[in-house]
DNA sequence: GCGCGGCTCGGGCAAATTTCCCAAGCCGGA
DNA sequence: TCCGGCTTGGGAAATTTGCCCGAGCCGCGC
C-alpha cells in the first residue's frame, strides 16, 4: 500500500447510495491515478472490504444507516493504524468533524466541494497528509475561537443528562430522575451545549446519536 | 422536446453537490440515449436552466438549501405543464413523496435505488409515464394501509421547517432561509410539536429522523 | 497539611424563546 | 357561497437560556 506513485491510488468507496457510488467511481477513475477497487454501502461491509482489498484510501460517507460511520473508522484503524480514511459527507458540523478526526480519519471533505478538491484530498491523504475542504477548515477555525472540545470533554453527569435529554426527556423529567433541581439541569444543558459547540438542541441530539449515546 | 426517440433524452440535473452532479452526469451519459444539457445547484437556477434548455426530463434532488425543491417543481410546471420532473433524493418519507407528486413531479426515485432503476425511471417519465422506485412504492403502500403516520398531518411548509429544524438550524436561520418572520417559524415550531404530539425538541428530531426526514 | 483544580450542585437576573390564543388573507372543495 | 385548511404573523404570559456567581467535595501534587 505504500508504492502509491508506481501503482496509482487504490480506493474503497463507502456510501449507502448505489448511484452515488457509481458516480464517484466514474469521477475518480477518470483521473487516471485513482482506482476504485471495492465499494460498500454499510459500515460492516466497509470493514470486510478493507480487510480484503487493503486500499490506499477509504472514501467514506459517515452518515449511513445502522452502525455509526465513526465506529467503522475506529474499526478500520484498529486493524490497520496506517489506513487512510477520507470522510466525504454533506455534514459540516464542527463536532462531527472533530469526532471523525479523533476516530482516526485523515481527511474530511464536504460534498459541496468542487470535484477537483475531492480528488486532490484523496491524493493528499494517500501521501499521509491531513486534508480538509475549505468550508471544513472554516468551520473548525470558527469553532476553535468560540468553543472548547467535543463529547469526550463531558463529565459523567453531563453525559447522563445529555443521554436523557437526547432520548426526549424534558428538563423537569431529568431533574426528577436524577434528583436534581430544574435549575441544575438547565445549567448542565447550557454547559453541555457550550462544551460541545452546538447551538441548537437538534444539533445536540444529532451529536448524541452520532456518538452512539442514543439510538434513534 | 417531443422527438425523444430520434434525438435521445435531454436531462437537466439539479443537485446542490457538485461532485454528485458530475457523477450522475457520467452515469447518465454512459447510457447513450441520455444527454445532460444543463446542471443547477439551487431552485432558482433550476428554473432558469429549464427556461433556457427546455429539457425532456428534470432530475432533481428536492432537499436543497434555500427555497423548497417542491416550489421549484411548481414553478417549472407552471411555466410548462408538460415538463417531466423526476425527483431523485435520499428521502423516502410518504408525506414527501405525496407532496412531490401533488406538486407536479412525474416520478420519485431514491438514491438507494440501483443505477439501472434510475435510468429506467428517466426513460419512463420521458415517455410521459409515472415512475417510482420499489422502495417508494413500498412506502406509499404501507402508508395507504396505516392509520396515518405522525408526519401525515403536517403541511408542506411544516415539513420543510421541521426538516431544517431537525437538521440543526436555529429559528432565525430557518426564517432567513424561507423568508419568513421569526415569529412565524416559532409558531410553526409550536404547531408541529402539538400536531405530532411531541413535547420536546429532542423528540421532534428523533421523529424526523425516524421518518427519514433527516439523517443523523 | 494545604492549596489547586475539577466536578457537582444550585441561585440570580436580564434577555430570549416558547407557549398559547387570535386574526386575516388565500385557495380549493362541497 | 360558505366552510375548512394552510400560511402568515401579532400579543402577552410563562418558561428557558445565557452567563455570572458561590459552595461543597474529592483527588493530586508539593
Amino acid at each position: 500500500m505504500s508504492e502509491v506513485a508506481a501503482t496509482g491510488i487504490s480506493v474503497l468507496l463507502v456510501d449507502d447510495h448505489p448511484i452515488v457510488r457509481q458516480g464517484y467511481r466514474r469521477v475518480l477513475e477518470s483521473q487516471g491515478d485513482l482506482h476504485v477497487v471495492a465499494e460498500a454501502d454499510n459500515a460492516a461491509d466497509a470493514y470486510g472490504a478493507f480487510k480484503t482489498h487493503d486500499p490506499d484510501v477509504v472514501v467514506m460517507d459517515i452518515s449511513m444507516p445502522g452502525a455509526s460511520g465513526l465506529e467503522a473508522i475506529r474499526n478500520i484503524r484498529a486493524r490497520n493504524p496506517r489506513a487512510r480514511i477520507l470522510v466525504f459527507t454533506m455534514h459540516n458540523e464542527a463536532v462531527l468533524v472533530k469526532a471523525a478526526f479523533s476516530a482516526g480519519a485523515s481527511g474530511f471533505v464536504t460534498k459541496s466541494s468542487a470535484p477537483s478538491a475531492v480528488v486532490n484530498a484523496i491524493r493528499s491523504v494517500a501521501r499521509g497528509e491531513r486534508a480538509m475542504s475549505d468550508d471544513i477548515a472554516h468551520v473548525l477555525a470558527e469553532d476553535s475561537l468560540s468553543t472548547g472540545s467535543a463529547l469526550d470533554q463531558l463529565g459523567e453527569r453531563e453525559i447522563e443528562i445529555l443521554r436523557q435529554f437526547a432520548g426526549g426527556a424534558t428538563t423537569e423529567e431529568i431533574a426528577t430522575h436524577l434528583n436534581l433541581s430544574v435549575k441544575t439541569v438547565q445549567n448542565y444543558h447550557y454547559l453541555i451545549k457550550t462544551k460541545t459547540g452546538t447551538r441548537t438542541d437538534a444539533q445536540l441530539v444529532r451529536l448524541a446519536a452520532a456518538c452512539g449515546l442514543t439510538k434513534i
